[in-house]
DNA sequence: CAGAAAACGCAACCGAGTAACAAAAGATTC
DNA sequence: GAATCTTTTGTTACTCGGTTGCGTTTTCTG
């Protein structure tokens, strides 16, 4: 049960770093399609089935940094004040994550984030492999709202409807910045769109006449 | 613009036509991974490349049934009676397919319909490869949404909602339907799961105090 | 230091998907 | 109805992602 072991394990640790970072460096170099494995694993001297060793797919190379954020919905729910709503943690918790201009709200201008985020969105493979995260990310909001109160049902609707919107909030935002830097016009229409989301999964659709 | 061609054209219609059935009775049978397209391509009598040439990823052999679907929902709301809101029709709608027992609810328990689901959810490039067509939905779901007087982030956010709502609803069905057949208290816990649904849609989560 | 266990490289392999080119079959024109 | 043009098809061969088997190296354990 030991965290530090010896110097196995830090030299895997290390291992899966080049290889996720020569991999990406290729990736958004000349394009995911256009980089094969085999160069990735040449690039980081290590042999083939080693890479896949480390990485089950090639997409994972590219999103396994994604799955640092993993659950972060969840965690949110869980750590929130005592008192508060899910859904009124979840807003605040976006919008701060907005100031921050934290790369998951897509409000991220940094060219290395914004050019990851343009790969990630125009390579179909990318996109179908992200599934499997969001899939992730959904059950474990699910818990932590039928831990808030909800029931089961209820629960996987709404976490199902809650990551959704995360997700085409942050996909505008990264259309806004396609187009040139964060300004404060970006910025708050950013903020602005967030609150209509979050207005529509508090108060629900009927209210806007759908 | 003539709709009946000759000759050349219905062939295409019947190659197309025994290679997806075919394709599908194997993999129903043995589990899409375990068969090989050049398999499928032998038992149609095609070559592989024209195997390809009729579909693009051997996915789509098992789901471009799903293609046919496509777009239910944005026709719904756009082919509602004046005076109905979206929402409303939509759910009445989608009451109304249960009642038909309609595979997209996942409430079928036609022994291919429910192996055809088991699957669609078991195998994971599949899901994959949905992901794809559910984008096309929802995107003409926001189109029809828009048209209804919503303002465009609302429409997109609505629709991303009503899409994935939608596919909990069909999956919850389907584990009900795993365990049996369609009996009186499965039918009832469906509608009541998607009046749920829709009242959350419509209402929001906050009245659930989340 | 010896031996177990883990990680690695190599080579060969499988399956999905594509390219090139030639052959066949349907459509078209006279 | 033959000649021709166009579309579709089969064959072969290839690329690339991913896996397997096996022998070798490296690290951990006592």
């Amino acid at each position: 049960m030991n965290e530090e072991t010896g110097l196995r394990e830090r030299k895997k640790q290390r291992t899966r770093q080049t290889l996720s970072e020569t991999a990406i460096a290729l990736f958004l170099e000349r394009g995911f399609d256009r980089v094969s494995v085999a160069e990735v694993a040449a690039a980081a001297e290590v042999s083939k089935p080693t890479l896949f060793r480390y990485f089950p797919a090639k997409e994972d190379l590219a999103l396994h940094r994604i799955a640092d954020h993993q659950g972060e919905a969840a965690r949110v729910v869980r750590d929130r004040e005592p008192g508060t709503a899910p859904l009124a943690a979840l807003r605040a918790h976006f919008h701060a994550r907005l100031d921050a201009r934290d790369p998951v709200t897509g409000l991220c201008d940094v060219p290395a984030v914004l050019a990851f985020r343009d790969m990630l969105y125009s390579t179909q493979s990318l996109q179908a492999r992200l599934v499997h995260y969001v899939a992730e990310d959904e059950r474990a909001l699910a818990g932590a709202l039928a831990e808030a109160g909800a029931d089961e049902v209820t629960a996987r609707l709404a976490a199902t409807q809650i990551i959704a919107v995360h997700h085409v909030l942050a996909r505008d935002n990264w259309v806004r910045l396609s187009a040139g830097s964060i300004t404060g016009a970006v910025l708050a229409a950013a903020h602005a769109d967030a609150e209509r989301a979050y207005d529509l999964l508090g108060a629900g659709l009927a209210p806007q006449g759908l």
